[in-house]
DNA sequence: CCCCAAAGTCCATAACATGGACAACCCCAC
DNA sequence: GTGGGGTTGTCCATGTTATGGACTTTGGGG
């Protein structure tokens, strides 16, 4: 989890990864739960925590003790947006997809080895899984998003994940067998679109298709997720063509912006 | 610039500083740049940046050699957002007011001591200012948005930051003597909304009023910018009336968002 | 009222960040 | 081509600074 890759900055990689694990939950963190998940001891979790909420980065609920992110992470996302403006571009697709599917939809963002949700956007239909929201981070080729993205990733690249996939894939690895996800991955390859069968939570299914950076590489995902049901095999192609077409759409919306 | 408020945890308090540095302008800052705002030495500056980079907080571009915000400082701003859902909230008000005004429009938060510009949107009359985008600071105090801010505060806070005002206002201090603040800060709390005669670059008009939080603080502010013949006497009143309004509106939609 | 878990604090220790000094660039002027 | 000013990148001996074991405090549940 945390690991210097730079010399003379370990505290650098102990906060990052201090912001990771409280911006994985709008709701924040308990201290408990980021010593649990750093792997660090108390006292050094609490002074960084404490240091980061002087700064403004973090800010301790009180009602719930909770750390949760302060408003100088709001401003950085704000500039950071600036560069990226992710809602301007992704959130229309968002609607339409939420609107006409009835199911919620999300935009992603390959991070590293894993994607991350960004963006979400409730759909109409009464029943809603809330495995997925801002800030959850998955393994790349788990969930649909992550294997949406890997799909499209170079071969080599997939390899080197594939070869190390239990490490990788940490909790999520006895529910994706690699033999699965190499299965996935070629069906999504195929197909252009992802579909999830409840691999990550019994009953919740995803469908997921890539969106392209400027450099023609699988940067973000769009995806859709909801109960069983509703992503029947007579279903998936609607969804899936819809997800294509979105995409695209965000694909070329970027590159115009990114010019 | 740089303190240690907490002890054991001078790193973080640099860390932040050059966040905060980097994240003035979305285009980013250079090296020299950063180690001179900062006032750290050199090494310790490249060092820090680069471990941020591999930490993906920040993104070193490599045409321009600028330091920039990374993908983690968006997802951060996401999670962020989903608990302070600004965009939604603010958006709508600023583009009534650029496009009914022609001005640009803006929508910065109080952090601390200093305003930081959050949002902007531009307005349609083809003078525009660029002294006023995402990320960039202002002394409490200093500007349209800074101004509606402090004049709303308990008077004893506002003594606070009059009584070591040069300090407080730094590189604003000669264009602002404390006595024409004294007076704009009346003005304002009189009328409601504050009128920035181009004290911060000559020509550069600006108006603004205070948003209040759910606990009746003035925590954000709305402003508007442009030439001076925009902001004459004879149209104060309608810009100071519209921006009353939306910001009435916006504190609305705040206090039923965070109950 | 007691107990246990979580939060918060202290301080001697040594691990870690520090910054002076040096090297490698890059661009412009002459 | 060559020289100079400005900027970036790197190394490593030094001591400043973060560390975490141990202790204290808080608070919720039985």
């Amino acid at each position: 989890m945390v690991q210097a890759t730079v010399q003379g900055a370990q505290v650098v990689g102990r906060v990052a990864a201090l912001l990771r694990i409280v911006s994985r939950n709008p709701k924040g963190a308990a201290l408990v739960e980021v010593v649990r998940e750093s792997g660090l001891t108390r006292p050094t979790v609490h002074r960084l925590l404490t240091s980061l909420a002087a700064e403004g980065l973090l800010e301790h609920d009180g009602t719930t003790g909770n750390w949760v992110l302060g408003t100088e992470a709001l401003l950085m996302g704000s500039v950071a947006a600036a560069r990226f403006p992710v809602e301007d571009i992704a959130r229309p697709s968002l609607r339409r997809l939420a609107e006409e599917t009835g199911e919620s939809a999300f935009f992603s963002v390959r991070r590293g080895g894993e994607t991350v949700c960004l963006l979400r956007e409730e759909g109409p239909f009464p029943i809603r899984s809330f495995v997925l929201h801002e800030g959850v981070r998955f393994p790349l080729g788990v969930a649909s998003a992550g294997n949406a993205i890997m799909a499209f990733l170079p071969a080599e690249e997939q390899e080197q994940i594939l070869a190390r996939w239990d490490d990788h894939a940490g909790t999520f690895a006895p529910t994706h067998p690699v033999a699965l996800v190499r299965d996935n991955l070629a069906r999504t390859h195929h197909d252009g679109y992802s579909v999830n069968p409840g691999l990550v939570l019994e009953g919740s299914w995803g469908m997921g298709a890539a969106v392209f950076d400027t450099q023609g590489k699988p940067a973000w995902a769009l995806s859709l997720t909801g109960i069983e049901p509703r992503f029947r095999k007579d279903r998936q192609d609607f969804l899936g063509r819809f997800l294509l077409e979105e995409a695209h759409q965000i694909t070329g919306r970027l590159h115009s912006r990114m010019t």
